[in-house]
DNA sequence: AATTCCTACAACCGCTTCTCG
DNA sequence: CCGAGAAGCGGTTGTAGGAAT
C-alpha cells in the first residue's frame, strides 16, 4: 500500500528487546496506559516505533500472559480449533486464556504441526495424509475446501441452536429450560435477548446454502436452511451475500457428507488403550495418541450428531451456558473432559471403526459405535463453541 | 574445544480491517 | 461516503541457545 512502514524512520532500534526498553515500556503502560500506539514510543522514552511497542506489550509483557509449555489441555484445543477455524490464531487464541495468538501460532508451527505430520495427518486438512494423496479419485481434491466447509457447517450449526435457544426463550420468557446466556441475554425487562454477533457471517453462510437447501427440504439435515427441530420452520438461518458458489456447486443438496469423507481423523489401530489416552505432553504421549485414538468425523456425521445435538447436546449445555459464559475458562476444562473421557471410549471402542488408517473405508464402516464416536466428537466440539464467548472472533 | 546444525520463539513485515473526522 | 490513520492479523524471518559432530 502507500503507506511507508512505521519502522523505516531512521533511528528506531528493531530486534530484541532488551530489559531497560521493556522496564520503560511497562513503567509508562502501567502509569499512562498504551493509548495511541504511534505516539506511545517517543513518550515513553524507546527508540521503537508503535507498532513494535504494541506487539511486544501484547505478546510478552501484558501481565496477564501465561508463558511456558502449553499443557495437554491446551495442545488438544488448539488442535481442534485449528481443525475447525483454521490458521485463524487470534479467535483460537481468545479460547485459550492467557495465550497470544503469536504464542499460539508459534506453538503450533514448531511443535503440533510436526507432530500431526509425523503421525500421518495432514496439518492443514487434519485428514491423514495417505487420503490427501488420493488425489487421483477426486476425493481429496477438495479436502481443503471441505476442511472448510465443516468449519462454516459447524458455525452454521452453532448459530443456529443459538437461533433455538432464543427462540425458546421468547417463548418462553421464563426460561422453563433455566439457563440463560451472554449470547442471549435475558434481560430483566423480557425483552427479547440480544441476537449474537455471529449471525451476520452465518447469515451469510446460510444464503448460500439456501437454495439447495430449501429444495431438498427437511430431508437435508440439519446443515443449509434446514428447519430446525421443533420450531415449526420459521427459524430459518439467515442468508448471506457470500461468495461460495464453488463450493456450493461441488456439494450436492443432498450434503457434504455424501461427498466427504473425514476431514479430521486421528487414527491408530490400537484396542488396548485404558483411560486417558495421554499422560502428560511430549512426544511418546503423541505417539501413543496416534497408535491408540481414533477420531473419525465425516461431514453427514457431523451432521447427524448436530441434530443430536438439538436435542441432547445442547440443552445440556444451555443448563450451564450462564456458568461457562461468565467463567470462560471452565470451557477449555469441560472440553478437556470431554475430549479426553471420548477419546478414552473411542479408543476403547473403536477397534472396528477406526482401526484403519485409510480412514475412508473404515471410517464409513464403523457402525454404530463408530456412529457414537462421530457424535459425540462433535458434540464435544459443540460444547466448545456453544461455551465460548459471545463476543469471540471465532464466527 | 570448535564448528555446524537444529529448534524454538521473539519480532518484523505487509496486508486487511476498523475507526473516526 | 470517503480517505487517512490506527490497530489487528497471519506469514515469515532472524537469532539465541542447545545438541550433535
Amino acid at each position: 500500500m502507500g503507506r511507508s512502514p512505521c519502522c523505516d524512520k531512521v533511528g528506531l532500534k528493531k530486534g530484541p528487546w532488551t530489559p531497560e526498553e521493556d522496564q520503560k515500556l511497562l513503567a509508562y503502560i502501567e502509569e499512562h496506559g498504551h493509548g495511541s500506539w504511534r505516539a506511545l514510543p517517543v513518550k515513553a522514552g524507546l527508540q521503537r516505533c508503535g507498532k513494535s511497542c504494541r506487539l511486544r506489550w501484547t505478546n510478552y509483557l501484558r501481565p496477564d500472559i501465561k508463558r511456558g509449555k502449553f499443557s495437554l489441555q491446551e495442545e488438544q484445543t488448539i488442535i481442534q480449533l485449528h481443525a475447525l477455524l483454521g490458521n485463524r490464531w487470534s479467535a483460537i487464541a481468545t479460547h485459550l486464556p492467557k495465550r497470544t495468538d503469536n504464542e499460539i501460532k508459534n506453538y503450533w508451527n514448531t511443535h503440533l504441526k510436526k507432530r500431526l505430520a509425523k503421525m500421518g495427518i495432514d496439518p492443514v486438512t487434519h485428514k491423514p495424509k495417505n487420503e490427501t494423496l488420493l488425489s487421483s479419485d477426486g476425493q481429496s481434491k477438495n479436502a481443503a475446501n471441505l476442511s472448510h466447509m465443516a468449519q462454516w457447517e459447524s458455525a452454521r450449526l452453532e448459530a443456529e441452536e443459538r437461533l433455538v435457544r432464543q427462540s425458546k426463550l421468547r417463548s418462553n420468557p421464563l426460561g422453563s429450560l433455566g439457563f440463560t446466556s451472554a449470547s442471549t441475554p435475558v434481560n430483566k425487562t423480557g425483552a427479547p435477548p440480544v441476537p449474537p454477533r455471529c449471525l451476520d457471517i452465518l447469515k451469510a453462510w446460510n444464503d448460500v446454502w439456501k437454495p439447495s437447501d430449501q429444495a431438498s427440504g427437511s430431508g437435508g439435515g440439519a446443515h443449509g436452511g434446514a428447519l430446525i427441530p421443533g420450531l415449526g420452520g420459521d427459524l430459518e438461518s439467515p442468508t448471506s451475500t457470500l461468495s461460495y458458489s464453488e463450493n456450493a456447486t461441488a456439494m450436492p443438496a443432498t450434503g457434504i457428507g455424501e461427498s466427504s469423507t473425514a476431514f479430521i481423523e486421528f487414527v491408530g489401530n490400537s484396542s488396548s488403550c485404558e483411560g486417558p489416552i495421554m499422560k502428560e505432553e511430549g512426544e511418546e504421549e503423541w505417539k501413543g495418541f496416534g497408535n491408540n485414538v481414533s477420531f473419525t468425523s465425516g461431514l453427514n456425521d457431523m451432521t447427524t450428531c448436530m441434530e443430536s445435538a438439538w436435542t441432547h447436546e445442547s440443552l445440556k449445555a444451555g443448563t450451564n451456558y450462564e456458568h461457562e459464559h461468565v467463567h470462560s475458562g471452565t470451557f477449555v476444562e469441560k472440553f478437556t473432559d470431554l475430549l479426553l473421557n471420548n477419546s478414552g471410549d473411542r479408543s476403547l471402542s473403536d477397534g472396528s471403526g477406526g482401526s484403519d488408517s485409510g480412514g475412508d473405508g473404515s471410517g464409513d464402516g464403523g457402525g454404530s459405535d463408530y456412529y457414537e464416536d462421530n457424535k459425540n466428537y462433535w458434540n464435544s466440539i459443540l460444547n466448545l463453541v456453544n461455551s465460548s464467548p459471545p463476543d469471540s472472533p471465532m464466527f
